[in-house]
RNA sequence: GCGGGUGUAGUUCAAUGGUAGAACACGAGCUUCCCAAGCUUGAUACGUCAGUUCGAUUCUGAUCACCCGCUCCA
């Protein structure tokens, strides 16, 4: 999926023209910067609200049923732990000597056998290392294997034609994480690696205060699940979404502002009935096919109709802001990519000038997540559906069976499935926790209640900014009056995110009448629309400069406008498109609808 | 976190152990009847901190940041 471009200049020249244009900043770069953090600039703050604002009309004010949410940064530490974040964001690490390369510390294969502990090294040219180290040699292997793994160390760091010094004697080891299963060369001491930034809430700053920057935005949504289902009059499926910060302590941030440490989400998740749910109601549940139609929802959708629903929602919104089929691709996660509690995920992919990366990824993430916070916060995450407590109210015994022994056969295998996972057999308490869970679930489905599956369309919305950036950059030559060859940058943004949407010129700024004239129309737009006033230099420069900044149209106040060049031309003006440098006339008092309509 | 590379005006690049230069961009003025024209003029830089030195942007070290590769990445 990943195609990488070995170096790229072109991400050079889109980075200076973000500074140069005043799109992105480094932050704090007046005390050098800091690693992973960006700013926008006035450009940027502008195209990241249109963003926005496209993004938040599309799913939810165009729409019945999403509902916003704007929730706090800083949630309850419990949220974490009954997420995963807190076990899965604080992974040990550990890096091998010899190659760097880098385990989970408690991943690594035990091992045992005889360990070999060096105390230095002294080679030609008097060259030296006194830095300790350790080799591992299965048994049965001779200490020769673990001199040459020592030797290898020992001139990696300099040191010529090493003599390995130490070691002389094997110490016998069993079940060890601390060498590299690989080549039995030692592994640092496993550091913590939390991805989530800890704070302390209250003056006394203890373990007992330590909460975190949201590393996400969808827990928020789940957390409030409850009081938007109660609140809101809606009834699954319904999709609360948000638009928010998040952080995640990154270890590389880079490829400029694609992995940052702060960022911004831009969050749905759509609840839907679990498809048992669907087949009672309906009878069954929609099959998808290539051929099926996902414009409009059917009550008879399943999980899988509404992911792809999804997937067709976000490409058509990727396509409204003029980002098509040829920047995108998809990527369907199979078997291994996928997480533990997701049956499906498309990665929406962009194609950047350092590789094709992901831009929103769509789960579907069954129940997991309300389950997990009904399970930690011990209290029902469900939704109470009339029209299946009427479908099953007319179940006999024997279906009802039928129904629980099906659902009995599925918790068994998820939980047998769980335990392969970690290299054994499930325990029969955990077999025994499956079919309580089991009977448990059927029961609630009985009376009508289920705890909602979800569907989750997650978009990262600063990449979405240099996605748009890059899709938009475009370099053109072009001859001068002088016929001097001269390289011209234009942003061909789409007009619905483009930062400004209007230059305002006074064709020369040396006759007052065109500067008042220009200055009324500018005044008369400006309410409308962000536009941009200049008069200085010549107009062909400030056609090029508004180009580099993306505006799609200028508007020039010339001498036909004042009624010089005839009655028929008085009260018009020139109109310029970015993209072709195509003119139009257009008359003042229809100016604000023309752009309007090209705008939308 | 590891390995390699790079840090000089806003941008792209020079030069230099002793006063740092250009192009473009930017500001002001003049000029200019449609695509970076011209003239005058102005402001702006050695990432940071140490060390060596009479003197460091230059040499050394550390640090910070960026780029590339690993690693990581719900």
């Amino acid at each position: 999926m990943s195609q990488p471009v070995k170096e790229s200049p072109l991400m050079e020249k889109i980075s200076s023209l973000c500074k140069r244009r005043g799109f992105i900043f480094q932050s704090s770069e007046i005390y050098g910067g800091i690693a992973g953090f960006w700013d926008y600039g006035p450009m940027g703050a502008e195209l990241k609200r249109n963003l926005r604002d496209l993004w938040w009309r599309a799913m939810t004010r165009e729409r019945e049923d999403v509902l916003g949410l704007d929730a706090t940064i800083i949630m309850h530490p419990a949220i974490w732990k009954a997420s995963g974040h807190v076990d899965t964001f604080s992974d040990p690490m550990a890096d091998c000597l010899l190659t760097q390369k880098r385990f989970r510390a408690d991943h690594v294969d035990l091992q045992s056998g005889m360990v070999f502990r060096f105390t230095g090294a002294s080679g030609d040219e008097g060259t030296a290392s006194a830095v300790a180290f350790a080799v591992l040699v299965p048994p049965g292997k001779p200490r020769e294997s673990a001199l040459k793994v020592a030797k290898q160390f020992y001139e990696q760091r300099g040191v010529k034609n090493a003599v390995v010094l130490g070691g002389e004697q094997g110490e016998k080891v069993e079940n060890t994480r601390g060498f590299n299963p690989e080549n039995g060369a030692q592994l640092t001491e496993p550091r913590p690696f939390n991805l989530m930034f800890k704070t302390y809430v209250g003056p006394t700053a203890t373990e007992a205060d330590v909460a975190y920057l949201r590393p996400e935005t969808a827990q928020a949504i789940f957390a409030q699940f409850k009081n938007v289902l109660d609140t809101s009059r809606q009834k699954v499926p319904f999709g609360i979404c948000q638009i928010g910060k998040a952080f995640r302590n990154e270890v590389t941030p880079k490829n400029y502002t694609f992995r940052s440490r702060e960022f911004e989400q831009m969050e749905l998740e759509f609840f839907i009935k679990p498809d048992e749910a669907v087949a009672a109601v309906c009878g069954s549940v929609a099959e998808w096919s290539e051929s099926a139609d996902l414009s409009v929802p059917a009550d008879n959708w399943g999980w899988e109709m509404w992911h792809r629903y999804w997937v067709a929602q976000r490409t058509a919104f990727y396509q409204s802001i003029g980002l098509g089929a040829d920047v995108l691709d998809y990527y369907w996660q199979t078997g291994d990519d996928l997480a533990h509690y997701a049956r499906a995920c498309v990665d929406i992919l962009f194609k950047f000038p350092f590789g094709t990366e992901e831009l929103e990824g769509i789960a579907a993430r069954g129940d997991f997540d309300l389950t997990q916070h009904q399970t930690h916060c011990g209290k029902p995450q469900e939704f109470f559906d009339e029209e299946l407590k009427a479908a099953v109210s007319g179940w006999d015994e024997a279906k009802r069976a039928e129904f629980v022994a099906v659902k009995t056969a599925e918790f068994r295998a998820k939980a047998e499935a769980a335990a392969a996972k970690a290299k054994r057999a499930a325990t029969a308490e955990e077999l025994a926790a499956a079919v309580a869970r089991a009977e448990h679930w059927s029961a609630r489905f009985f009376t009508g209640n289920y705890v909602p599956h979800v569907i989750e369309p997650s978009a990262g919305l600063d990449r979405l900014a240099l996605a748009v950036l890059c899709a938009a950059f475009c370099e053109e030559d072009k001859a001068d009056v002088n016929g001097k060859v001269e390289r011209r940058t234009v942003l061909r943004f789409h007009p619905r995110v483009a930062p400004v949407k209007v230059g305002v010129f006074p064709l020369l700024k040396n006759r007052p009448e065109l500067v008042a004239k220009a200055r009324e129309v500018y005044a008369m737009l400006k309410p409308l629309m962000n536009c941009f006033y200049d008069e200085t230099a010549a107009i062909g420069r400030r056609y090029a400069r508004q180009d580099e900044a993306g505006t799609p149209f200028g508007v020039t106040i010339d001498f036909e406008t004042l009624g010089e060049k005839g009655p028929e031309l008085a009260d018009t003006v020139t109109v310029r498109e970015r993209d072709n440098g195509a003119q139009h006339r257009v008359k003042i008092a229809e100016l604000k609808g023309w752009l309007l309509e090209r705008l939308a």
